[in-house]
RNA sequence: GGUCCCAUCGUCUAGUGGUUAGGACACCGGCCUCUCACGUCGGGAACGGGGGUUCGAAUCCCCCUGGGAUCACCA
């Protein structure tokens, strides 16, 4: 049997990182089995969906290349398109017997929950109106609809004995007692289905064989099981995957802070480095780290998953980072730190060539794109700001001498503007004034880049250029003669 | 609270009865050096506890403890 595996986030908000590794890990198995990986909007929540979060969910899904095989944007992907389907399925459980009317409401089913809760009692729904419908009059129930004054929902009517086995592929066998399911709601008064009917007709229709998904859908899996069983078709297979949680040990949310694929995008990081991150938390293959997305679908399998939850762990993603920033081409490179500088409103003072030496002398400082952006600053506008502790440090006056001589030597440099050139400039200034070049780079480091941490002098010097890095010589000599008038 | 899941360094993990318990991130130290990095070499750091099974348990079983998830007309 052909493997499909299908990924089904609901467009409520940002495409979580958490979630999307649910995703991810559906997809490579798919992948791994040459099956068919589809995405499937799960927008039945009309009050809470939004056009916005599908949008941003498929944006991330494409940045990260995890493509779907089918999904968006046909139509018959999302679940909102699909409520004829989901009413006649309820019709046939009504007609069959195996669902019911439920004309509680919902600060009744409150109460009662409260009241449960108080008598330490399981808060679960007591089926009051399970046998309220003769069974004949089932069939004659119609779909419920407010508009037309139908205020009640339809409950799925789960079995009271028996247990329901859960196969996990990665947790192995879970034993549910079924008594311990109550009925549950699968159409709202609004004539909407809920989410465990909606998604058991969906992986039927969609011939879903593997269910892949976080092990927060561990308990709802005997209901879905149920209902399958109901509809008289055999459930799909099913892989729990164990939790990501952030630093505290609670399950992964938005109040952990940057969450989202999108923030990470935003923050400098590379696709290739998200992905090897969120493959390694609860999936490994010997002792490797570091895998291409076509060796994660060659090695990936559900028996190599952990079974307990991981914490995210931000430093290890930036050192994957810092790993797939270092493997890049300087052409690839330069290209991505653009938009990074734009958005900063800085000018590039030179061409693509230009970009990639500056590129070069910076790469193995920063580990994201900002971090690239942000050292450039020096590079890219010159009015620097000089860091008062270092300017007092190495700007002083006996340095004045040195400065201008070396000033001297750049401009009047034959030949080529290289680094060999400007570091036989630094040795003639060096000799004269019998200097280390320790006491002279770092003065001419905070000159240049109004700082004392920069990449190697002559590199700064070299992209900088003549005549911008003469002219901050320049400013800084100016500055300590007016300092000792 | 009920139900379910889980348990090896701080973190991600390797390990499927016999290992000096391995790797990676992070951390600490040496080297390199014009600063900072990079790189490189080295270091500290773990089997939650108690019972079994076995000649032998991180590995198998039970109990305890601890953590997590879930109990909606959300998904």
């Amino acid at each position: 049997m052909k493997v499909r595996t299908r990924y089904a986030p609901s467009p409520t908000g940002a495409l979580h990182i958490g979630n999307v590794r649910s995703g991810l890990f559906a997809y490579l198995f798919a992948r791994h089995h040459k099956g068919t990986f589809i995405l499937r909007i799960d927008d039945t929540d009309a009050e809470r969906s939004s056009r916005e979060s599908l949008e941003e969910i498929l944006e991330s899904l494409r940045w990260l290349s995890v493509d779907w095989d089918e999904g968006p944007p046909d139509p018959q992907y999302f679940q909102s398109n699909r409520l004829e389907r989901y009413r006649e399925g309820a019709s046939r459980l009504l007609r069959e017997g195996k669902a019911y009317p439920c004309y509680c409401s919902p600060e009744q089913l409150e109460a009662m929950r409260k009241q449960a809760e108080r008598e330490h009692r399981k808060p679960g729904y007591d089926g009051r109106c399970r046998d309220l419908t003769p069974q004949a009059e089932l069939a004659k129930i119609p779909i419920p609809n407010r508009a037309a004054g139908r205020n009640y929902t339809i409950r799925f009517r789960a079995p009271r004995s028996g247990s329901t086995v859960v196969e996990d592929l990665i947790k192995g066998r879970a034993v549910f007692e079924n008594h311990e399911l109550d009925d549950l709601i699968i159409v709202r008064s609004d004539g909407l289905p809920t989410y465990n009917f909606a998604t058991v007709l969906d992986d039927a229709d969609f011939g879903i064989t593997h269910v892949v998904r976080g092990d927060d859908h561990l308990p709802n899996t005997p209901r879905q099981m149920q209902i399958f069983y109901a509809l008289g078709i055999e459930p799909p297979a099913y892989a729990h995957l164990p939790m990501v949680m952030g630093p505290d040990g609670q399950k992964l949310s938005k109040r952990h802070g940057a969450t989202s694929v999108f923030a990470y995008r935003e923050l400098g990081y590379f696709p290739e480095a998200l992905l090897n991150y969120l493959v390694r938390l609860g999936w490994s293959h010997g002792d490797q780290e570091i895998f291409s997305k076509e060796e994660m679908i060659e090695y990936f399998d559900f028996a190599a998953c952990g079974k307990s939850a991981g914490i995210f762990n931000p430093e290890k993603l930036l050192w994957l980072n810092f790993h797939y920033l270092k493997q890049r081409s300087l052409e690839q490179l330069a290209r991505e730190v653009r938009p990074f500088i734009e958005k900063r409103g800085w000018k590039i003072p030179g061409d693509q060539k230009w970009l990639e030496k500056m590129v070069a002398t910076l790469r193995e400082r920063a580990k994201t794109l900002v971090e690239l952006a942000d050292f450039a600053s020096f590079y890219l506008n010159d009015e620097i700001r000089l860091d008062p502790k270092a300017a007092a440090k190495f700007l002083k006056p006996e340095i004045a001498e040195p400065l201008k001589s070396l000033a001297r030597e750049l401009e009047t440099l034959e030949g080529e503007f290289t680094e060999a050139s400007i570091q036989s400039a630094f040795q003639r200034v060096l000799a004269d004034f019998n200097l280390k070049l320790g006491q002279l780079a770092q003065p001419v480091r905070v000159a240049l880049t109004g700082g004392s941490v920069s990449p190697g002098i002559y590199e700064v010097i070299a992209v900088l250029g003549r005549e911008r890095t003469v002219a901050r010589l320049a400013k800084a000599i100016d500055l300590l003669s007016r300092q000792h008038q």
